[in-house]
DNA sequence: CGTCGATTTGACTAAGATCAATTTAGGTGG
DNA sequence: CCACCTAAATTGATCTTAGTCAAATCGACG
């Protein structure tokens, strides 16, 4: 789908400590055995207890929770370099289903695979820890943005927060990135309905602060975007670990 | 202030996976320099790189980000055995605040010497590693509830997470507990104004559901509470992990 | 007794949900 | 190539939940 993306993982990792030729190597090696998952059709169901991990190399996938009344809230995306069901190696019982947005491809890893790796080249755990940890935080941005800010922050928050993780491995820039999801996957991510996501990128678009039309996310007014937003990419922080 | 909260910590990792004499004795060990939090003074700013974690023995903290409008989310509340700043080891930069909502204990452990711990004690690693997975689960789970769970569920929800919580660790049981939180940490907490909660607490006392007077949290209809939040404590799994 | 914070209640407003259509764009089969 | 089907996007009208503004009550504490 897009020739670098199978790098994305390497070049997330080394925007944040820098690895050796031999542990890039052994994280290549993790990805060998790739599966492909399409569009539409999940990938783990909430309940069950999963023995592998995976690591995305192209597409884009949701986590979400739905409820017994059906209504879902979207937890994260997921896209080229991520991880998916990290958490679920350790709870029991996984807390949530997966969703691939559009066709998408993924290096299964087992535990055991993991783990040795680990052992092998342990920068590498604490490299895959950060990234955790990272992904912990925008969890919590996320909720803050839920449980405090309106309509419009809220989208222009959670849309460039997905472009600076894109342009971390490659895919956009600040101008703006392709981006695949429908409007019903942003209200089910934001607490809203699609019809009010609707109204909320119009208004977006009449004050001239950005554009998502035809699969692509157009900022015409980053700042102003940034204001409105309240964005401060603190929490996607690139700068290192204090564990080194 | 309660006898039984030291071993809070063991209490709860004890449920999980069984500790050996050995292990809890390391355990003990880590929580030996003490610090006293008084209520209502912050403990860690936003921004900030600490150095240390902190295992809080008695007391109740709450995390929260601030917004530049003032407003502010809370992510979680921590009681006696669980965590505080365990993330903020590993991102440079804090991503949030912490307050004592009462006079709190916690023991101060220090990156090298919690290393230390695990290379002793690897199963305590595992242990903790665990823990903060459901950590993370709550906070999922409370993304869920902010996003799509209304005012009333979302706070049945939350009253009885809490009371699963703080069970877990020997304070109340299935019939209630005593809770110190204001009607504004509620708020904060579960994305609604202080007004808004305080008429949510009426409504579901009206209900016969429950009631929440003088610092304490009693279950009137225990199911139908749980049934009006959709409560299923599944992601508190207390079952035990895959890799042990 | 007076102050301050927390709780409680009422009246009104507003952000976002709901209900109901219509339009648009891809894909499919004939 | 075109009629048809479906999912997504768009818009209007109306309703509901939760927020805002204002004020009274209550309790702890100096």
């Amino acid at each position: 789908m897009d020739a670098n993306t199978p790098a994305a993982l390497n070049r997330k990792l080394s925007a944040f400590v820098a690895l050796s030729e031999a542990e890039l190597g052994v994280l290549d090696r993790l990805q060998h055995r790739r599966r492909r998952f399409a569009a539409g059709h999940d990938l783990v169901q909430q309940g069950q207890a999963p023995k592998s991990v995976y690591l995305l190399t192209s597409g884009w996938v949701c986590s979400y929770k739905v409820q017994a009344d059906g209504t879902r809230q979207i937890v994260d995306f997921q896209v080229a370099g991520d991880f998916l069901g990290l958490r679920s190696l350790l709870l029991r019982t996984s807390d949530h289903s997966f969703e691939p947005v559009v066709d998408s491809y993924a290096a299964e890893v087992s535990a055991g695979d993991l783990l040795a790796a680990f052992g092998e080249a342990p920068r590498l755990a604490i490299a895959m820890l950060w990234a955790a940890s990272r992904d912990e935080a925008m969890v919590v941005e996320h909720l803050v943005g839920v449980g405090r800010r309106d309509a419009d922050a809220r989208m222009a928050h959670f849309l460039l927060e997905l472009g600076s993780r894109l342009a971390l491995v490659g895919l956009g820039d600040g101008d703006g990135y392709d981006c695949p999801l429908t409007q019903t996957h942003l209200a089910d991510a934001l607490g809203l309905t699609a019809i009010h996501v609707n109204r909320t990128l119009r208004r977006l678009r009449e004050r001239g602060l950005m554009t998502f039309r035809d699969g692509r996310v157009q900022f015409e007014d980053r700042q102003g975007l940034v204001t409105l937003a309240g964005f401060d990419p603190a929490y996607l922080d690139q700068t290192g670990p204090l564990l080194a």
